[in-house]
DNA sequence: CTGAACAACGATAACGATTCCTAAAAAGGA
DNA sequence: TCCTTTTTAGGAATCGTTATCGTTGTTCAG
């Protein structure tokens, strides 16, 4: 994988970032440096950075898909207005292996553990 | 609410069955007895029944949605590979209180607690 | 029973997120 | 530097889903 100019500055945008953002919201951060840029190009290497899990790819908040610059699991709390993610302050302990121990024919591969909220500005709107 | 045609045989189709399918299956499902049903009052009519709480909505299966006849919240294996979804055997039993009460400013409603793996078809497929 | 009011329909257009296509440009090793 | 391979920009295409709209079916007051 060659590290060009816009794969860089994407890694670099998204690792800045607390707030998880939208293939379009980093397409619009990158731009202010890359003016050029095409979309297409952001979504083509988001995928590949969280294929070679360089980042995070978050696929449960909603319609748009959001993007992690820290690939490590740990705590999402989602917003289930707007799919808005934040990252929880403490990791919760539950015991993974009694909860996949279940009698399927599926091939159990691990666990999506989330929060479900409503985000202040959600909140807000919503009166 | 009206109890039409369409309505009552996508409601049936979607109890009788256990494969949790996405809206163009219950579509193909429900073809059988309605030929000119439009793909439209399908959609329309998933969404209404599961805005009633009479369905509900699956959305962290990939890229389609799917539907599940049982409102009640149960415990799903998803396929990560084609999405697929069934039910787990038995609930587990975590301890909701302890794991929703961190600091944040969103306004926590719920957790979300799924398996992931990979069903027999996909498992077969990928050799 | 009749008809106004309205919910729901089928057909199809529109939409938003994402992926695919292609010729041109950039990267990196020899 | 030159050559091969990867990546790019731009735009078209795809896919799941939602919206629009004229028509049809129900309901219920008169």
């Amino acid at each position: 994988m060659r590290l060009t100019k816009q794969r860089k500055i994407i890694l670099e945008k998204l690792r800045h970032s607390r707030s998880h953002p939208t293939a379009v919201q980093v397409y619009d951060q990158v731009r202010s440096e890359l003016p050029n840029i095409s979309l297409g190009t952001v979504y083509r290497n988001l995928d590949i950075l969280s294929k070679e899990g360089i980042i995070s790819k978050i696929e449960t908040c909603g319609d748009q898909k959001r993007f992690d610059g820290i690939p490590d699991p740990h705590l999402h709390i989602i917003c289930s207005c707007c799919g808005k993610v934040q990252d929880a302050p403490k990791e919760p302990d539950i015991d993974m292996d009694q909860l996949t121990r279940v009698e399927t024919d599926f091939k159990i591969t691990g666990v999506r553990l989330e929060l479900l909220g409503v985000c202040p500005e959600c909140n807000q709107e919503n009166n």
